[in-house]
DNA sequence: GAGCTGGGTTGCATATGAGAACCCAGCTGG
DNA sequence: CCAGCTGGGTTCTCATATGCAACCCAGCTC
């Protein structure tokens, strides 16, 4: 059963504890079959609940505990709004940190315009908002080197790296 | 109940297909709780079931759906191996096509680094493995303008783009 | 005062996940 | 030549999460 592995395969990673990561910290945020596209309907200007309901096509009580989850963890604002003629509403938005969650709804959505699309090409394009041109997520390393699309990285222990129990 | 939403909330963007998207398309192969976990392992040189179970925590039934749907998907490959004195064994390695979930896993990193890391800094440092130097993920347009952390992105219908139905 | 609309909550059926036990093939040691 | 170990799983049961439909409520218009 290998337990504790005195001499695990990968020493120098395996050693470490998988929870402490920023990746799997991360994914305990946004990282259930919804969060992301909730989100990215947020990104996209969708700020109702039942607009949101409708266009993802997400079951409301769960949408309702996903929002909520949102709010907690600071990544959406809900706020009243009010239109003449009705009373007052509420709507959902990206915070500052929600929106620096962009970088990675473009990391997926390049990986499924090169690998899922359709004969037709991608389903959208994602272009930069004061020139118009396509976007890209690419990866590069402080020495300036970009690292194309399977970049070959190592991970080191970090300052706040932790050990693995047992 | 709003349900087609004859005025949609955001035109341009409500009108389409919530499904026919590559962020939903690679969600629906990658999006669940444990996947992008075991890529990161994946990528990260752990190889064996026994060892996947033990670092990540993963009930191992789950594991085995897990990496089933990965090989099926041809993110991950499974191949023989044998080391002398033992008989046949298996592992688990990324494709190409797997590999290339590096950028989204790097883009999860940076900011669980910048949002979560406790005060002691990130657990684990990603470095360019030909130089050593970290890396990071970020996001440019075709113009050459690099859109900073909170990229300002419109989505654009493309190609491939499908209305929604009703 | 009846009905519409936005923004939810409640209750129930089903699907997915966790956890532990069990299984099997082939090596090795006695 | 059989017992036990190891890697790589499967099977079982039980808990949690999700989907679906129905319902609720407040304020506005008619």
């Amino acid at each position: 059963m290998s337990t504790a592995s005195a001499v695990p395969a990968v020493p120098e990673y395996g050693a470490f504890d998988s929870e402490t990561c920023s990746i799997a910290r991360t994914l305990a945020l946004v990282g259930d079959r919804w969060t992301l596209l909730v989100l990215r309907d947020l990104a996209n200007g969708v700020r109702r609940f039942d607009d949101l309901a409708s266009h993802l096509g997400i079951a409301r009580n769960v949408l309702s505990k996903r929002l909520a989850a949102l709010v907690d963890a600071e990544l959406a604002v809900r706020s009243g709004y009010r239109t003449e003629g009705s009373r007052e509403r509420y709507e959902y938005r990206l915070s500052h940190a929600g929106r620096e969650l962009m970088p990675i709804l473009l990391a997926f959505m390049g990986w499924g315009d090169r690998h899922l699309a359709g004969p037709q090409g991608p389903p959208a394009v994602a272009v930069h908002a004061d020139c118009g041109a396509p976007v890209r997520t690419v990866v590069t390393c402080e020495a300036g080197h970009e690292l194309g699309d399977r970049p070959r990285v190592r991970m080191r222990p970090g300052p706040g790296s932790r050990r693995r129990q047992e």
